[in-house]
DNA sequence: GCAAAAGTGTTCTCTATACACCCATGG
DNA sequence: CCATGGGTGTATAGAGAACACTTTTGC
């Protein structure tokens, strides 16, 4: 860790000031929807991996620059949601309402004051998401006692900051955009089934789906292979696998895929 | 307009750094939507209201400010659609492509350089966009030599900057969650026809409606009050004058409202 | 009376929804 | 052979699109 921030300290004017990004990285992994949560040293508490804007940087590429350092992957679905700018954004002395939280704002503002002033201001911080498929990713540490995990959302640990909201807000905007976003190519495994495409909705919509009319409904779009394989293990008859024609998936997204 | 610069200049460091707002303010007059511009002195280029953030304001707040400022109205409907945040984002020296745009950063220069330079870094920028009842509104100077101006969206003169860009993708962020924002409420007079409704909605979604459908849709809905008033003066039928029940529509806007 | 636009009615098609039914599989 | 979940069929109600018909108004 401290060889990083000692980079950080560093280079503390090459970057944009009172802005960040934090990135929701979403994936799906046993037919729940998961988000990829970083615990620094000294802290009980979980956080968004996220960064400050280099001075000649996009916004853009600064999110797409985190989740390279992150997951190792390059070419990800990523996209804007929105940006929080409330003037008491808890700030890193302000971490967390427990004492739980002041960890590692403790540990900064000894060793590295100037860091530690660089951080104990106000950002204005955007948040983008990223459909990844779990089973590409390498995740990446980049400080050198960080863990990082993929959990579920709907069973979230207690997080710094807005980091909470930050998620809850990114589902709401996909919820709304759902028909415009190509979830299930970006978050699915390459073979999947309809079941596992069904879950991934009710996830985001948070409702139960009826089995039958939904599988009619996604065979419909056209935008299915069905393989010859199918999977085996349960006491049951053994659903097909399917895999996408991705050009023709994103086609129909651009116009808005009519699930709801 | 000196004097506004002034105050600026004098007060540079109450400012968050490096971020802005900018407000897209629709309104919608003649069965047209249009757009509040701003036209400085010395400038050929119009421009979206903006501004920048307090130290000890929410960026909310500062989009509000900027609102109230320019229309004197104090509660409106407000969104955030997009942060902008390209590193060529052309700051004031570099306001247009062509050589139509230099005149008011030429002035500044030479006769305000700390603002000049101020103004002439990065802005990462936050945009928001208004829905307001044009008739309601009185419009507000802010600098003395400003021109403002309701111009129809499908008519837009030459922006500086990226303005022209913002307001695109503000119309698409519209477009696209339209059946969940309450345009009608917020951009209609307090009496209006069926069939300014549905110019309204025509703007949006760019394409034409069938008249009867439409109308049977909207009244299926059951959030209008017919009112016995008609109007006259055109060689046809008289259309009733419709007004809206407010509450029952923004719980419909909630969950959704099915036109598309 | 005629043109123009408003309001209402009708028909046809398509979709959503809720189930019913048979099929494959492991225990 | 039975419980479990997959795949397909079907019947009904409602929504949407297209267009016909009637009404009101100023000229």
């Amino acid at each position: 860790m401290d060889k990083d921030i000692k980079e950080i300290e560093d280079s503390i004017n090459d970057w944009h000031p009172g802005s960040s990004v934090d990135c929701v990285i979403l994936g799906y992994e046993n037919q729940k929807l998961k988000v990829l949560l970083l615990q620094l040293e000294f802290e009980e508490l979980w956080m968004l991996p996220g960064g400050m804007i280099h001075k000649d940087e996009d916004l853009k590429d600064a999110a797409y620059r985190v989740l390279r350092e992150r997951t190792g992957l390059d070419s990800i679905y990523l996209k804007q949601f929105h940006t929080f700018g409330h003037k008491s954004r808890p700030n890193i002395a302000n971490i967390a309402a427990s004492e739980k939280g002041k960890g590692f704002s403790t540990y900064l503002k000894s060793n590295y004051p100037q860091y530690y002033n660089w951080m104990n201001r106000r950002y204005i911080t955007t948040g983008y998401f990223a459909l990844v498929d779990i089973s590409k990713v390498e995740c990446v540490k980049k400080q050198i006692n960080e863990k990082h995990e993929w959990i579920a959302i709907n069973n979230l640990p207690e997080l710094i900051m807005d980091h909470a909201k930050i998620i809850y807000k990114c589902l709401d905007f996909i919820r709304m955009q759902l028909n415009y976003l190509p979830i299930s190519t970006n978050l699915l495994p390459n073979e999947f089934t309809m079941k596992d495409l069904q879950k991934l909705y009710e996830s985001f919509l948070n409702e139960k789906l009826e089995r039958s009319n939904f599988q009619r409904k996604m065979l419909k779009l056209g935008v299915f292979k069905r393989l010859k394989k199918k999977m085996a293990g349960a006491p049951n008859k053994a659903p097909y696998l399917y895999c996408f024609n991705e050009d023709k998936y994103n086609e129909l997204v651009k116009k808005g895929i009519g699930i709801l």
